[in-house]
DNA sequence: AACATCGTTCTCTATTCGTGAACAAAAATC
DNA sequence: GATTTTTGTTCACGAATAGAGAACGATGTT
């Protein structure tokens, strides 16, 4: 029945609360948030503390985030073969496109960008990386929700729809019209959806099971990628074309008739 | 009494399993690591797999750490005000010594390397940031160990020290005379010590208490660092002063007589 | 096809978690 | 500087649950 244990639960949650509150909480303010008793989160701080998961600064009498989360954070990236295998191609798409080239994976219901390569021009399109946001929001992402299931696609559509800027999509109709897009076309252009000035392109990686693993995403300001739109395209496809067949996928045999 | 919650304990103790343990392990080989049952390990790893700690690979039931751990480490980064601080320094010390440049603090009773940026040298020395190291075993950790209290040295120095290279220290004695040694030169010299033919130099940045709140060291192979030491030193030292200086410490008011 | 191994579920009891109140130690207010 | 408020920390207790161990079911191996 219980598959679930409260308390590491409760932790998790608390190491959670400094993602979007301040970078240093005390317990009154921590058991507020989690609405724990102060009893209970002090003992859930003292342990992820001894854990290093926790800091406590012994002034201020203020928690957080520990130097362990740091090295977990980096293992995380160690480990994940994607990252390491893309950065050479990531690098060299930004070299021949000159605007911020990023890669996106799906984790559960969420898109993460963990990759990047900065544009060298002064004036260009920055993100965060890290962080999650849902996968109906931004072209990378919509690129992955593209080849889901219809069911997964239908869960994550069901949730509420923010509209970022007048062009952004408003209905989940208009979401499932644009997946189909991407699938037939075989990647994503989008022009001043999510911010105004921004054009970004988006295209799936394969791996040999015909499964989408990442997306990658060039994206700069309307006024140097759309004149250059033609070669942006064909430098993108042809990277994510040459990653996918590294990783073993035939395109000509299996390519999704979805 | 109990100051700690077990199954958080638990909880940290597997996802730090993962640290030193290979990047994917089933239930099994984690309820025999941890010396736990497998029920315990598998209701662990589900909660966390809820909270996005724990990623399961669902074609091997294998279990990795999840990208939580990505957000949150970088949130560590963030948070910190000395790596921000520092960044523009070591910037400025990598243009002028051509020699790897790192950042090191102190969590609890080690150390770790926060931020570095790497010589532009084919030739050069390089090591991994955000994992924790012995305070005796580096230049800039033992920087950082001088300027604690000689109760907290003693600590440290009843762990079992490993010697690295012939060149390396062997006694408890010799480490404490080393630390004098730093204290009193403001800096620390190393040649040969821990990796044969890298000689490198640390310094300690203090705060406005009179604190040592980092150190900062230029490593590079000896035959490079050896001839410009005059210079690297020099920088070095700069380096470190200025940075004191904007964090409000008085070099002359409070200078320390350990 | 039989076997071994692994992930998962289940039941049960000793253990422990979380609450709420009390205490102590700072901060903030006057 | 004294008083009040707020904070971190400790404590005791009852309800809740964590963890053990065995059993089940699903893989993959010999």
């Amino acid at each position: 029945m219980d598959q679930v244990l409260s308390s590491v639960r409760n932790g998790c949650k608390l190491l959670k609360m400094f993602l979007d509150g301040p970078p240093e909480m005390g317990v009154t303010e921590l058991s507020k948030r989690l609405q724990l008793s102060k009893g209970a989160v002090h003992k859930l701080l003292t342990t992820l503390e001894s854990e290093g998961f926790i800091r406590k600064n012994e002034k201020t009498k203020q928690y957080t985030l520990g130097y362990t989360l740091l090295e977990l954070g980096d293992k995380v990236i160690k480990n994940h073969d994607i990252v390491a295998f893309s950065t050479p191609y990531i690098q060299r798409l930004l070299a021949r496109t000159q605007e911020l080239v990023v890669l996106c994976i799906q984790d559960g219901k969420d898109a993460i960008y963990v990759s990047k390569a900065d544009s060298p021009h002064p004036i260009r399109f920055t993100l965060e990386t890290y962080r999650r946001f849902p996968m109906y929001s931004t072209s990378a992402s919509r690129v992955l929700l593209a080849y889901r299931t219809p069911e997964f696609q239908d869960e994550i559509l069901r949730e509420e729809i923010k509209g970022y800027t007048p062009h952004s999509f408003t209905s989940v109709e208009e979401i499932k019209q644009n997946l189909q897009d991407i699938r037939e076309r075989g990647y994503e252009f989008s022009s001043n959806r999510r911010n105004v000035g921004v054009t970004g392109m988006a295209a799936p990686i394969f791996d040999s099971t015909g499964e989408v693993v990442a997306s990658i995403s060039v994206i700069g300001p309307s006024d140097r990628v759309l004149p250059q739109q033609d070669v942006i395209r064909n430098e993108l496809l042809t990277t994510v074309q040459e990653m996918s067949a590294e990783l073993g996928y035939r395109y000509q045999l299996t390519r999704p008739v979805l």
